[in-house]
DNA sequence: ACTCCTGGCGCC
DNA sequence: AAAGGGCGCCAGGAGT
C-alpha cells in the first residue's frame, strides 16, 4: 500500500490474484459464474457450477467475488470450509449508493435496485427475518433467493454492478466511494466469519455469577432469591401493609405519590436524587432484575452453545454505518458479565480498544490545525487538552467535546463549549455545519461519503406543528434533526474507520491461527493462541494506524488502540 | 393468542 | 453533574 496518498484511490486490485469473478445463484440452487473486466463487465464465458461451493472451491485464485449478498451465500460457504479473499456486496453497495443519491431508506435489494435501473416498479425489500430465539439454524438456512430475470439470474447482477460501477465514479470523491464500498463488503465477510466463531464464552463462569449475584433460583421458577428479597425490602420500606412490584414502573410511581413524593419516571437518576428508604433497595433491584432479564439463565440457555456466544452482526445495520445484531444483545454485553468471557485454554484474548474516537475522528474530519495537533499524540486525548490550557480538568473537557458532538443543549459541558470554540473554531465549526444542514432538511455525508436518510425516512419530520418550544430557532423536530446530523458525520465517520480497519485486520491475520471473534464500533478481540498474541497485537495497532491513513489521507491525526492480552476478558483495562 | 408500544437501561 | 447522538432487548400492558 506504498504511495497511498489521501483517501482516493487507495483501494486498488493487484497482482495476478486481482481477478473478479461475479456469481448469481439460481432458484435451484446452482451457481452461474463468469470473470469480469475492470469495469465489471464480462470477460469471459459463463460457467454454471452444482452449487456456490462448489464454483468458489473450483477458483481458488479468484481475487474478488461479485454477488448479490454476502449474508446470502457466504455463511454456507464457511459452512462448508471455504473462506474467500474478498468479495464486492451489491446490495450492500446499493444501499450506500442510493443513500448517498438521496434516497437513504428506500429498498436496496438487488431486484430492486434492477427495478430501477429499468423503470419498473420497485418492489420493498424482504420484511427482517424473524428471530427465533436460537441463532444456530439461522446462520445455515439462508437459502438462495430469486433473482429478478429468473431467465438469467446472472444477467441483472452484472447490470446493477456495472451501473453501481459508473455511479460511485460519478460522486464527489469517487475514491473514497470505492474505498467505503470496498470497507463495507469487508465488514460483511468479517462479520460473517465472526458471527461463525462466537465469542469464547464459559458458561460455567456465567452461571456462577449469576448465583453470586442474584442468589439460587427457586424450584418453581420465578425470580431468584436476591431479587425476591429486594422486592420484599422495597415493599417494607413504603410502610406495613405495602405491596409493590418494583419492575412496574406505574405501581412504583403510584407508591411513592402515596408517600408524598411526586416521581416523572422510575429512571435511575431521578431516583437517585430522591430521599427515601426505598430507594437504595430499589436501585440494586433494577440493577439485578436487568441482568436477570437480559443476560440471566435465559439467555445463556438461547445464546451460547458449545463454549461460544454466536450472534448475528449486521455490518451498516445503523444509519450511521454503526454494526447491529439481530439478536443476543452481542454489542451490549453488560461489563459486569464479561468475567464470562474466557480464552480457550493455552490461548489468550486480544482486547483492543481505540480510545478517544470521537475527537480523533473529528479532528480528521474537520482538519482543525489545534485539534489535530491535539489528536497527533497516541496519549490520553482528554489528558493532553486539559493540561494545554484548556479551562477546566481532563473530565470537563471530555464533557465538553462530546457536549459538541452530541448537541447538548445544556449543563456543564455548555459551559465549557465558548472555550473549546475559540480554541478549536474548525472543529466545533464542523459540527456547527452539520446541524444548521440537518435543521434546514440537507443532507450531510461521512469523510467516505456515507450519507444520513432524508428527513421523515429517520423520525425527523421537520414541518410538524411550527412554533416548537419556545427555545427559538425552529421548531423542535428540526433541532432533534440537527442534533442528529451533527453526530452524523462523527459516528459516521467513525463507523468508516472501523469498516476499513476491519478489512486491514482481516488480511493482516490471514496464516494466523488467530481468530476475530467481536467487534463493537471502536473495540476488536481476537482470540489466538498465546505465542500469537504478541503478532496478533501488532496486527491490531497496524490495522488502527493504517485505516486511519487510508481514510482520513495525510493528517497527523493517530488512531491508537489500547492493547490487553488477557484469559478473561474482565481482566481487560 | 397475537402484535405493537412504552419504560427502562445495557453498550458505544 | 445532567440527561444529548446511535442502537437492542426485555417485560408488561394495551389493543386487536
Amino acid at each position: 500500500m506504498s504511495g497511498v496518498t489521501g483517501g482516493d484511490g487507495a483501494e486498488q486490485d493487484r497482482g495476478t490474484s486481482a481477478v473478479r469473478w461475479a456469481l448469481a445463484e439460481t432458484r435451484e440452487g446452482r451457481a452461474l459464474v463468469c470473470p469480469l473486466d475492470a469495469g465489471g463487465a464480462p470477460a469471459g464465458p459463463v460457467c454454471e457450477e452444482s452449487s456456490a461451493v462448489a464454483a468458489v472451491r473450483a477458483r481458488p485464485g479468484a481475487g474478488r467475488w461479485v454477488w448479490r449478498a454476502t449474508a446470502g451465500v457466504y455463511p454456507r460457504l464457511l459452512a462448508a470450509g471455504v473462506r474467500v479473499e474478498r468479495a464486492y456486496d451489491v446490495e450492500a453497495a446499493e444501499g450506500l449508493l442510493h443513500g448517498y443519491e438521496g434516497h437513504g431508506g428506500e429498498p436496496r435489494s438487488l431486484p430492486a435496485a434492477w427495478a430501477r435501473l429499468h423503470g419498473l416498479p420497485v418492489p420493498d425489500d424482504p420484511p427482517p427475518r424473524v428471530r427465533d430465539g436460537d441463532p444456530q439454524p439461522s446462520l445455515f438456512e439462508t437459502g438462495p433467493t430469486p433473482l429478478p430475470d429468473e431467465a438469467d439470474p446472472l444477467r441483472a447482477l452484472l447490470e446493477v454492478h456495472a451501473a453501481q460501477t459508473e455511479r460511485a465514479g460519478r460522486t464527489a470523491h469517487p475514491g473514497r466511494m470505492r474505498l467505503l464500498l470496498a470497507g463495507e463488503s469487508a465488514a460483511g465477510l468479517v462479520a460473517a466469519e465472526m458471527s461463525r466463531a462466537g465469542v469464547p464464552w464459559s458458561a460455567e463462569a456465567h452461571r456462577a455469577l449469576l448465583t453470586e449475584l442474584l442468589g439460587e433460583r427457586y424450584a418453581g421458577g420465578g425470580e431468584p432469591r436476591r431479587l425476591a428479597e429486594l422486592a420484599e425490602e422495597v415493599s417494607r420500606a413504603f410502610g406495613p401493609g405495602e405491596r409493590v412490584r418494583p419492575d412496574l414502573p406505574a405501581d412504583v410511581v403510584r407508591a411513592f405519590g402515596r408517600a408524598g413524593i411526586r416521581l416523572t419516571s422510575t429512571r435511575a437518576w431521578e431516583l437517585r436524587r430522591v430521599d427515601h428508604p426505598a430507594v437504595e433497595p430499589l436501585l440494586r433491584y433494577k440493577k439485578l432484575y436487568r441482568l436477570y432479564t437480559a443476560r440471566g439463565w435465559t439467555w445463556l440457555r438461547s445464546w451460547v452453545r458449545d463454549g461460544r456466544f454466536r450472534a448475528e452482526y449486521q455490518p451498516g445495520g445503523t444509519a450511521t454505518g454503526r454494526w447491529t445484531t439481530n439478536g443476543g444483545g452481542a454489542l451490549q454485553i453488560p461489563k459486569v458479565v464479561r468475567r464470562a468471557v474466557r480464552a480457550e485454554p493455552g490461548w489468550r484474548l486480544v482486547v483492543a480498544d481505540a480510545g478517544q474516537m470521537e475527537p480523533r475522528v473529528l479532528a480528521a474530519i474537520s482538519r482543525d490545525p489545534g485539534l489535530m495537533e491535539v489528536a497527533a499524540s497516541g496519549r490520553d486525548l482528554y489528558a493532553v487538552l486539559s493540561e494545554h490550557g484548556f479551562s477546566g480538568d481532563r473530565e470537563q473537557a471530555k464533557l465538553a467535546l462530546l457536549g459538541a458532538v452530541y448537541g447538548q443543549t445544556s449543563g456543564d459541558g455548555l459551559r465549557h463549549l465558548a472555550a473549546l470554540r475559540r480554541r478549536f473554531p474548525a472543529a466545533v465549526g464542523y459540527v456547527d455545519a452539520a446541524a444548521r444542514a440537518g435543521e434546514e432538511g440537507r443532507l450531510v455525508r461521512t469523510w467516505l461519503g456515507r450519507t444520513c436518510p432524508p428527513p421523515g425516512a429517520d423520525g425527523h419530520t421537520l414541518d410538524e406543528e411550527a412554533g416548537g418550544d419556545g427555545t427559538g430557532g425552529g421548531t423542535a423536530a428540526a433541532r432533534a434533526r440537527g442534533r442528529f446530523t451533527r453526530n452524523f458525520v462523527v459516528q459516521g465517520s467513525a463507523a468508516d474507520w472501523a469498516v476499513v480497519m476491519l478489512a486491514t485486520l482481516r488480511q493482516e491475520l490471514v496464516g494466523m491461527r488467530a481468530e476475530l471473534v467481536f467487534f463493537q464500533h471502536d473495540e476488536v478481540i481476537v482470540h489466538c493462541p498465546a505465542e500469537e498474541a504478541p503478532a496478533a497485537a501488532e496486527a491490531v495497532r497496524r490495522a488502527g494506524a493504517r485505516a486511519g491513513e487510508v481514510v482520513f489521507g495525510a493528517t497527523p491525526v493517530r488512531f491508537p488502540f489500547g492493547v490487553a492480552v488477557v484469559e478473561c476478558y474482565a481482566d481487560a483495562a
